[in-house]
DNA sequence: ATTGACATATTGTCCGACAATAAGTCAATA
DNA sequence: TATTGACTTATTGTCGGACAATATGTCAAT
């Protein structure tokens, strides 16, 4: 073996790689703020002295995170990036690993309960009228299966708001696209078990609006039990991927 | 008020958008299967009868997300989203919504202990013998910072790992990205707490090797509390947003 | 088995062009 | 006054072609 000098590798990255990170860093530190308009492609392409084309890739890259949006469908505009932006790239992600209900379930085991938990210190008046608004919701479609579905989700994401974590709210993004509409779909149809449910949501109101954080988180564990059981008598096993949505 | 007729928004939506929602679906159902080459640029032109330049935007649309890669730093290929991949798209939403650590740390709070108890009954016998590897390298490198925090951050990991649970290994990306990084390196620096980093890690580890996910799942809460008291004492507020890396 | 020379395929980048569409201005009109 | 219409302008979306840089493959020479 002959003496070897190690030469690091080269990093070359392609301009449109290096003219994204650019834009991304300036919009982290804040150069370029929250809702301001990005510059046209035409003055970025002279800024940094490359053509139009290279800039449209590098801002195609960051628009996917959903740090870039666009006011009125033409220009470009910084913005916060929403939960379900964020949550589409990680359903993918979880889609192609074929994750499973069971997976996904012990995540929301994770967290569900820990929302309810935080809630009750943190949610506002306005986060309580919602859900209880919500409440008086589910009670009127219980016997539409698909509108039960949505009130469902709906009262999960308004409990995760009620939280005002940003980290747990995107934590929480896959339950929210692949988990609740896809198994909780499958348990309502073949079950029926709007009483139960109703139930659940009822006493993990009561207990946030008592300030009550053990019971809405003892509750929450109950609801995600009852949930288990569903995915299991369902003719959805327990322990299957997934299906991609059509 | 005049008699209006409602019609539906029309849902124009630009070409190498569609272009990319079509092959990410004919990735999705497995059309294309990991590993596999993605056509050339130039293939997909003609085959979606639109320009080379439409291709090359709708994919660098799905490259962000970690779904298509490269194999050779040229054709590109089909891949299993890693969790880094998809993870620095949660980190800069999380940035940009100026998470505090509080927030990180009630996250991990929920996801830490389960990965602790989880992994007591999936964690394989390489998983273990990496974790014993894991404690070894922490007590050699207790003087060392950099080293240390490298070594705390990769239990937390392997830990995670030995859980196979993909959904988990997501949903906690940011803590590994945002939270350990920051907050535990600036603990470390400032009080050197190596000897209950490691005391905590053994008693988890061991815990594992008994199969007694309770006792794993309590010694990660005692870890975690830990660290929210170093993050306390430190001189970084536990309700301050975490800083942009530079 | 390694090297070198060569042809080929594919991506990265550039340029220039034009259509489609939002936004702004201003006059005409009911 | 408020709505409509015609016009201008700025910006994005899409096209087509061009060339350089780089991997890949082949074949001969050593």
């Amino acid at each position: 073996m002959s003496k070897n000098i190690n030469f690091d590798k080269i990093a070359h990255q392609p301009a449109y790689r290096v003219v994204s990170e650019k834009i991304r860093n300036a919009i982290l530190s804040g150069e370029i703020k929250t809702g301001e308009l990005l510059p046209t492609e035409t003055d970025l392409a002279k800024q940094f002295g490359v053509t139009r084309s290279t800039i449209r890739e590098a801002i195609r890259l960051l628009e996917h995170g959903g740090i870039l949006g666009r006011a009125d469908r033409k220009r470009l505009v910084v913005t916060l990036p929403e939960t379900d932006a964020v949550g589409r790239s990680v359903s993918s992600a979880l889609l192609m690993h074929q994750v499973t209900y069971e997976e996904l379930w012990q995540v929301a085991m994770g967290l569900e309960p820990l929302a309810s938990k935080l809630a009750c210190t943190t949610a506002t008046k306005q986060d309580k009228q919602l859900l209880a608004e919500n409440l008086v919701l589910t009670r009127d479609v219980m016997n539409d299966h698909d509108a039960l579905l949505a009130a469902e989700i709906e009262f999960h994401n308004l409990l995760a708001n009620a939280t005002h974590n940003s980290a747990l709210l995107l934590a929480r993004a896959p339950l929210n696209e692949l988990f609740y509409p896809v198994a909780w779909g499958e348990i309502i149809r073949a079950l029926s078990p709007g009483e139960r449910i109703l139930v659940a949501h009822q006493h993990i109101y009561a207990a946030i609006c008592d300030n009550n954080p053990d019971k809405a988180e003892e509750w929450m564990k109950k609801h995600m039990e009852d949930f288990r059981r569903g995915i299991e008598m369902g003719n959805l096993g327990f322990d299957q991927p997934v299906p991609v949505a059509p």
